[in-house]
DNA sequence: TAGCGCATGTAATATGTTACATGATTTC
DNA sequence: GAAATCATGTAACATATTACATGCGCTA
């Protein structure tokens, strides 16, 4: 999967390993992300099955490895990507968590509620910030996942709320 | 994680491995869902570290392995969901090949993203059909979590629709 | 008697995270 | 001069899936 993500993210230009994370991190974090011990090898993977070439290069005095796609690399990934969407469950811890909750009192779920909504509302002003930074830049798409996030977590608070009221 | 969510299930009552599986396919698995090959050795692990009791029995002429929590299983089950909600952000990977839609034709894309519609229908059906099945069965919490995929289920196509009628 | 559901389990494989290790450059 | 950011990478560990293997009991 990350493979796919990484050459993804190559389609838009070349960029080092550092590069990848920071722009998953201001675009596709609330949905999907990953760290530097999966980024680097995937890469290394990638240059090896020749979808991805090397150019180190010395930018600002600063020695870099840069990645783009190859040929071979934009044949699998636009494959892939033109593949159907696959239905993949959304793995939800916290729903886990509230499923269980009949077993605590219930001021005590209230409260874990309630603290969980707060950190969602934290989640909901960093993908707004990041709205308000791409506004214009991206592409109905991706503009589009960055909505998708901040109306999903605004649904997420609203039906913790209900919740709340029911219990009440 | 899985762990505790077993613990969980046990919480209700004594269980086999295969019945876990089940109850997991008719309640959490719009969220959260696990194979034998993980749930098996799981409860192995439970077992030796003294969370589980092992029960063999003979039901209805066939020799079944009963697994029920123990005290020490109850306790730490307990202290962790009283522990706050962790906010993990859902990997949701049709949200990222979706995001990497500018590379395709706007009418491949709308196809693939009928098609998707099409799946989350069908899901929708699923989780319907276990909702009906269970009214008046489970407690608050539990109902709460498949109201709340089909709500989800629902957003997601809303947002699809909303997508495909933008790119038009 | 073939196939399905019940029931348990292992081995190979995939996939990824966390922590560690290193070192340069930039900013305060 | 300290701290943050840029930049790359490895090793230990965690976690889970898929495929395989086995066998019983029921039903059409």
């Amino acid at each position: 999967m990350l493979e796919y993500i990484i050459l993804g993210f190559l389609m838009f230009g070349e960029k080092t390993g550092y590069d990848i994370k920071q722009t998953m991190k201001k675009s596709t974090s609330n949905f999907f992300d990953a760290s530097f011990g999966s980024i680097y090898p995937t890469l290394t993977k990638l240059e090896k099955k020749n979808y991805v070439v090397i150019n180190e290069v010395l930018e600002d005095s600063r020695k870099k490895t840069l990645y783009s796609i190859s040929e071979a690399g934009k044949n699998i990934f636009l494959a892939w990507l033109q593949q159907p969407i696959e239905f993949s469950k959304t793995h939800s811890i916290y729903l886990v968590k509230i499923y269980f909750y009949s077993f605590i009192s219930k001021e005590k779920a209230i409260d874990l509620i309630k603290d969980f909504i707060r950190d969602v509302n934290k989640a909901i002003g960093e993908l707004t910030e990041i709205e308000e930074k791409s506004k214009g830049k991206l592409d109905l798409y991706r503009s589009s996942t960055i909505y998708f996030g901040i109306e999903h977590y605004n649904s997420v608070i609203k039906w913790c709320e209900e919740l709340i009221s029911n219990l009440k």
